[in-house]
DNA sequence: TAACTATGAATGAAAG
DNA sequence: CTTTCATTCATAGTTA
């Protein structure tokens, strides 16, 4: 029954800033500012998922304006950002039981968008997407609060058979013949 | 979700106490019980390293019993227990060249598991097999370089116009109207 | 209680 | 699109 006080952790911040990388380093990976993961989020909640190329390179260049970043960093961004929402569905689709949880990359309304290159949407999109009427961004947070968002799963299903005690556990098969 | 900021973060510090959640709590992050951490060593020691999404699945059911889980932490654990140990070994072969470490996961020889079905259900055994004569071993191959190679602005399949680095920004429009 | 350690979680990058 | 790998962040638990 640990119960220290909250306490803060000040993070190190070490020598990579938002905006570049370390002094000297070329090869280090892209760190993504609050701003460009705020752009990046709200153009996926959007429903844009798979940018084309023309896409890529015109959010790569206005992202710019934030830090450093290369039109490779926002196609794998999407790529990521996609292909775990999916994995996340699936696994929370199995073992959740119908806790469901606040989606939170959850579309927008089609009408937040002229044209969609979304899943629902069979002809092939031109690459306009106009005007986003967004009002974000215009102030970040200074300090980021961590919130815990359980997007997971909730789990709701643990099977304690009341046969043993809290601590008795059952003799375990080791030969994990279960699976 | 982590970017460049500096800043400081709040511990919640939420009711937990030592051994597992506490049942009013809900975030947190999980907290496996020691029954759980032996099954998957001795997954991991058995050779299985890269568990199938259907594996997984498996595990954390059966691991259940024994406290709160989820497949993600299931998923999570084989890889970051094969990350580790990659690591580990990689940081021994470096700086240590001639005398080998003790190796803790070192593999068991298959005969650990397998046929001891004499207790089960068919359907059990069925599904032993399908878990284990796969694809389990994929360690033993040589670790890659990580070298920075700038593919992307060098290669044409994609002819990303490289105009990053430093530049004075243009404007921002910061309603992304720009697409 | 502040360092330190072990490890859960996340994600950029890339391979398959 | 799926899966894997490397690296980093976050934090529960431990130690000095």
């Amino acid at each position: 029954m640990e119960e220290g006080m909250s306490g803060f952790y000040i993070r190190a911040t070490g020598g990579r800033n938002s905006s570049g990388n370390v002094g000297g380093t070329k090869c280090g990976r892209w760190n993504p500012t609050a701003e460009q993961v705020k752009v990046l989020t709200d153009l996926f909640r959007s429903g844009l998922r798979t940018p084309s190329t023309d896409q890529i390179q015109k959010i790569s260049s206005q992202l710019s304006f934030y830090g450093k970043i290369e039109s490779k960093n926002v196609f794998y961004w999407f790529q990521n950002h996609k292909a775990r929402e999916r994995q996340k569905r699936r696994r929370v689709s199995v073992d959740d039981d119908g806790a469901l949880k606040e989606a939170d990359e959850k579309p927008l309304p089609a009408t937040y968008f002229t044209e969609i290159d979304q899943v629902t949407e069979p002809k092939r999109v031109t690459e306009t997407l106009q005007l986003f009427p967004l009002n974000s961004y215009d102030e970040l947070e200074p300090e980021k609060l961590r919130i815990c968002r359980n997007e997971w799963t909730e789990n709701t299903a643990y099977a304690w058979c009341g046969m043993e005690s809290e601590i008795g556990y059952p003799p375990l098969d080791l030969r994990l013949s279960f699976l």
